[in-house]
DNA sequence: ATCCGCATGTAACCCGTTACATGATTCT
DNA sequence: AGAATCATGTAACGGGTTACATGCGGAT
């Protein structure tokens, strides 16, 4: 059924759906107007990634409301079983240190779709893993700059900024945890 | 003679042939070894990537230092003309405010190669436009933020990650132009 | 003699961007 | 009626990843 993996496009524009079930205009907005505005998907990559999750048995197009008085032609997508287990097991991809820097913005994207989905217990184990990825990243940067010659100002700038930047997502991190440990229980 | 306009990743790969003259095998260790390494180029998009620099006149083969003992099948590139000149046209490039958050890495990069490249004053008007872009970033996202429902507790702390990223590059620029402006003439 | 690191390259495949096309619906 | 927005789609093009191929040089 399901071909081979998903791209991360893929996953994000599946979680979306799980989250509430949309059109690729839908989508389109939601990326135009939320800080994930970042990256503007182009008619192109949206449409096909969409047709892509749908063909492999992921999401379905519903059909329209019966009551249909002008939604023909919207697709509107909602997530079948097949898709939903998929976006479950994306959750619950353990971290990779190795890649945290790369793909942090990943990592936040599937947090904040955690939410009701899956256990605070995993949530939190989530962000430990990941607070203690930033901690080895941001060792290790310490330490590629206390080898680095100091002649050259820019690059040391220039990996001064990349250490401000771990250490505020590190401090983020154990901010998270502290306010959902501290959360009432759902 | 230069066809269109370059990859971002082309212009990086002359900026640091432009640094110092370097072979493909050189840029590879180059990103694998600095913290650039969060982008890993293969041997698929790094050697064709300097072909398409060399057919465009951008860099070109240093011949085989004649004192060739086994340096035969190395391919050392060194900049052209059109390459300094396309590389200082890249550095000097205006701050684009609506796309510094995606392209945060790009302009730290640049700032990286700005030294001793073009002139101070430059470099302080490059990083305070660069300011004032990430400081309207950061309002844009406070202003979301605030206008976001508080039900939901995930997108809230994911957003105020972000924000404490905006945060922490808004200090450096900061922090960056008070070192520079402070450093003594060259 | 063989294995590993150096060093460059190529081909298939996938996917995203750009740009264009198309029709329906709503606003003025 | 005409314009703008909604809504989906397609084709050409470019470039990156994966995986494979190749040959030299030094090390064991």
């Amino acid at each position: 059924m399901a071909g081979h993996q998903l791209t991360q496009f893929e996953h994000v524009l599946l979680g979306l759906v799980c989250l509430s079930p949309s059109s690729g205009y839908d989508l389109k907005r939601v990326f135009a107007t939320t800080p994930m505005g970042v990256y503007q998907p182009s008619s192109g990559a949206l449409y096909p990634a969409l047709r892509r999750l749908e063909a492999k048995g992921l999401v379905r197009a519903k059909a329209p409301g019966d009551a249909s008085a002008q939604v023909r032609r919207r697709r509107v997508y909602e997530p079948a079983q097949a898709g939903q287990t998929a976006h479950l097991t994306w959750l619950r991809t353990p971290v990779e240190p190795s890649a945290v820097s790369r793909d942090l913005g990943l990592y936040l994207m599937r947090f904040a779709m955690m939410e009701r989905v899956i256990t605070r217990e995993e949530v939190l184990g989530f962000l430990r893993d990941l607070k203690a990825a930033l901690a080895a990243a941001t060792a290790e940067l310490e330490r590629h700059v206390a080898a680095t010659r100091l002649n050259d100002r820019h690059p040391r700038l220039a990996m001064e900024h990349g250490l401000a930047v771990h250490r505020a997502s590190l401090r983020w991190a154990e901010h998270a945890i502290a306010e959902l440990s501290a959360a009432p229980a759902r």
